[in-house]
DNA sequence: AAGTTGTACGAACGATCGTACAATTAGTTT
DNA sequence: AAACTAATTGTACGATCGTTCGTACAACTT
């Protein structure tokens, strides 16, 4: 079972154009991402980039899996090596804000840009990107359940949490103000406090 | 003191120009929202919606501007008619949620689109939706700081509470589920009787 | 060595983008 | 009625968009 070498060739440069597409689309958009763009920036013929994916769609949606492998490496599994409940929570929590803050992209969160871009459309990309986001969704509220002495709904308390990180993102970007981190920090910690004391 | 009649059919089809224009950018964002299709949408020449503006970056800003027209007089004039502190608070609220569960534009909130679409971005496009953006923080911050016997601070109270609003705004839109805002109204709920009663 | 497969390329396609400018239409002023 | 002005139009431009095609070349199979 040899490795073909112009396989692995062609991986490897699709891998360098995605990673280049998710850092254009976050600041972007997946429609500011153009295919001739890509080729220019990548020094490599624009036909080159566009037989990787047959077509804009299928680069969109690949760009979007991308982003999510990256996010998921970062933030998701470090989270499940730590134990159930609190401690795992809170560690998505801070790991959701080092990765915005430390602008892993250099749009900020990939999917904050690119869900409020194509929430209101219709098609494959948004099904794919709804996707995730509920994936996310259910994780923090699983992840929220299983905390010892929790009276209320973990739903809730997970729409809250999601969302302080969420604003915290776009108006650190937008604002150019490390101070929404601050911001989301302390309204995560009180809203946790809160939810185990009550 | 006559008016020009030639004037104000201009003024007309401009506004019908800009009312379209926010319509289609709250879905396709600012970018996405061309001359071309403008034209055809309303049945007018390019070169007439051009003239209108003269040049991209001036119909972009008009927009945002227009955009941020309807929504004080949705959501914050009706408030202001309200007592300081905590009924405006309320207000402004239940205002901002029902322009979005409203639709009051098919896409949402026109500037949770056009924010993220532009918070990583530079010029004057991305200026003016920060400035109005610092504006309506500012409001909420304000009117929260009059409620009588806070003693937290207005400023993390604001973004928590605006947290919650732009939450549920992407979550209806991006799952069609009418469900965020029953959530968000819970949070809001809850957040202001904790910072009363604190 | 010959044949096949996969990647990458250059050139060209029709469509659409924003923009420019002269011609036309409609309303106002003299 | 003539002169003027503002809104609107038609035509054209260069650039870029996504996409298609034939080809070149390196790598693998037989």
């Amino acid at each position: 079972m040899k490795v073909d070498g112009r396989v692995e060739r062609g991986e490897q440069t699709r891998r360098q154009i995605l990673r280049r597409a998710v850092d254009i689309a976050s600041v972007e958009g997946l429609e500011g991402l153009s295919i001739g763009r890509l080729a220019t920036e990548l020094h490599v013929s624009k036909s080159g980039v566009f037989a990787h994916f047959g077509s804009k769609e299928e680069l969109q949606l690949k760009t979007v899996s991308a982003a999510a492998a990256i996010f998921s490496d970062l933030v998701v599994t470090p989270a499940l090596a730590l134990p159930d409940g609190g401690p795992r929570l809170t560690a998505l929590m801070e790991g959701w804000l080092a990765y915005s803050e430390g602008r892993t992209f250099p749009g900020g969160c990939f999917f904050s840009t690119v869900q409020a871009e194509f929430d209101a459309r219709e098609g494959r990309v948004r099904d794919l990107i709804a996707d995730y986001d509920r994936r996310w969704t259910s994780l923090v509220s699983a992840t929220a359940a299983r905390i010892p002495g929790l009276t209320e709904d973990p739903d809730q308390l997970a729409f809250e949490l999601v969302a302080y990180l969420e604003l915290a993102n776009v108006r650190s970007v937008l604002h150019a103000d490390p101070a929404a981190y601050t911001r989301a920090r302390a309204a995560v910690a009180s809203r946790l406090a809160l939810a185990v004391s009550a």
